[in-house]
DNA sequence: TATCCGAATTGGATCGTTCAAGATGGCGAG
DNA sequence: CTCGCCATCTTGAACGATCCAATTCGGATA
């Protein structure tokens, strides 16, 4: 509308110095009630806003995280990474922070980004997805004492830098819990090959809470690389054996979708859970282990905003529970 | 590493002015070749980059867009915004700018947004999607002469601001289209209420192209809410009727879905076609009319620049073509 | 009454960039 | 030879916030 409103005005219709409005709005403890209040009117009525410009400029921050948001390799699985962002940039508005996007093709691109986003947005932290074993990101990032949270866990020492995940072996052994609950005792399993910390964790859920019901697991699992068609030619294999089993557990939704193709071609009557909750399984009628992405974009928000704020250094790793959503197929 | 790296460290290092470092990036013609050379070769072996906060300050432009990141509703469709959102990010970049992300819960709190946004971080520009009939965010916008795109058509007035949309319409017509060559005669449409600019636009895309092929689409489509209860219980209405359609076009996957079910347990002979090639339909192997989602990104991205840099006013819009992904159900 | 204290407030400098205006030097026209 | 012009480059000021050091002021103490 009218001219632009700077700390000056507020200063001015308040009837104090400009060092007394930032206090107010930086050190509130310091300035007397009263003062206090007659500021705070003045931010009102001239609807004042900090210029982020200028005090990112005097003190070097910015109150901007960013996210890398992938290609969408597999439209299945790409789907989590939507609820992840909302909750993300929810939780971060009301802490005071603003999220922003990225892209990369690969690692070294994604590097290339960071050096760019922290030297000419002066962005105060990173979100990351996806870490591998021995990650360059995240080893870079820590020798540069940019503060970051991983949404998954360093796989070769935990202890590595903030983390928040979901215990997908805490899924997975749900899954097989419920199922042994309906009475199912050959229990199989669809996952991913060895070596991944993920798929890993997914296989061992299954087969420990099998164990400990006291059912040998050999040869109840497959191990293939993630995808529909894998799943309906493995699930078809297992189907195929001397005791097949009479339900399976999957490590994602894709496997799980392909397995019930095989299943509903061979013995509708076997029990099919799958992985993630996503939209897929919801529209299919799908059983599977939901994750609480939005609290854990919510944690995430928590952890680094704790580092930036200088509360900790490296704050305690979030570990959150998934759940089992009941449909059709278990 | 060393010292901050400002306009002035590449000035003193290629022996020129701080102006005529900024010369160089900003106005580079005015520059004598061989001093221009000189000062790119200083802000290269320096990692020299123009520190945005700065820029902004003084020029108040911060080459930051926004965009909303909507609560996920439906999770089908849902995936669409990841896609764009994706393409957004990766043409922005190119173009010099980021994209920030803000959410809101309904349009009171999104003017809120818009002003927090541009007083706050001094943003160029918004894109918006899903604009409906009259809608106050573009009118708020209009007024303060802020620059935004919207994906999707302003459906009362197609000149009223710069818009990029995909041709819905066309993307029904040649579903019915491929399913009229495969030789079917009565074929259906499960669409939304009239009133939606984009779900009147889809139904009037079917019911064109059979008009066009001389035949009455009269009583062979239903109008509900979208879901894929809605379309289940739709289809089976209509393939209840005396002349039952022996294929049917959908305005959106979530109904083709349902569709896919009644027509299971009915008649699985009868063909569907879905619309938004969601992950879904690729999962269930649903034939669907797929939109250019990362080409809509890449032109809304262009027309918000053409607005920002000043090259014009109101640049012409963008109606993309969609096409059609054939899978298993048609 | 003089002195001191600390809480509250003030004015000036500063962050890194761009804008506006001024300086320099070469060259051709009068 | 001088003037003006153009192209090129330089200098000082400004954007709006925060930090720092200095100052005010009411009240407690000696």
């Amino acid at each position: 509308m009218s001219e632009k409103v700077t700390i000056a005005t507020v200063a001015r219709h308040a009837r104090v110095s400009r060092q007394t409005v930032s206090n107010v709005l930086n050190t509130p403890h310091i300035v007397r009630e009263e003062t206090r209040q007659r500021v705070q009117e003045a931010i009102a009525t001239l609807g004042y806003r900090v210029s982020q410009a200028a005090r990112q400029m005097r003190t070097g921050r910015s109150r901007l995280l960013a996210v890398r948001i992938e290609p969408t390799r597999d439209g299945i699985n790409g789907s989590v990474l939507d609820r992840f962002l909302h909750g993300l940039t929810e939780t971060a508005e009301v802490a005071g922070y603003r999220v922003m996007l990225y892209t990369a093709d690969d690692t070294a691109r994604e590097i290339a980004a960071y050096e760019d986003l922290l030297s000419a947005y002066d962005l105060d932290g990173f979100v990351l997805t996806g870490t591998d074993h021995g990650d360059p990101r995240t080893a870079w990032l820590a020798e540069r004492e940019v503060a970051f949270v991983a949404f998954g866990r360093p796989w070769d020492d935990l202890t590595a830098h903030p983390w928040v995940d979901v215990d997908g072996a805490a899924g997975t052994a749900r899954a097989t819990a419920h199922l042994l609950a309906r009475g199912h005792r050959r229990i199989g399993f669809l996952g991913w090959p060895a070596g991944s910390g993920v798929g890993d964790d997914r296989r061992a859920g299954w087969r420990d809470a099998l164990r400990e019901a006291g059912i040998d697991p050999a040869g109840l699992d497959r191990a293939v690389e993630d995808g529909i068609a894998e799943g309906e030619w493995s699930m078809r294999d297992l189907l195929d054996a001397d005791e097949p089993p009479t339900a399976v557990v999957c490590a994602s939704d894709s496997l799980a979708l392909g397995a019930l193709q095989a299943v509903r071609a061979a013995d509708p009557a076997v029990a099919v859970i799958g992985f993630d909750d996503t939209p897929v399984a919801a529209a299919t009628g799908l059983t599977s282990v939901s994750q609480p992405l939005g609290e854990a974009a919510a944690r995430c928000v928590d952890l680094l905003t704790a580092v930036l704020d200088g509360d900790q250094q490296s704050p305690e790793p979030v570990l959150l529970q998934p759940s089992l959503v009941l449909r059709h197929t278990a």
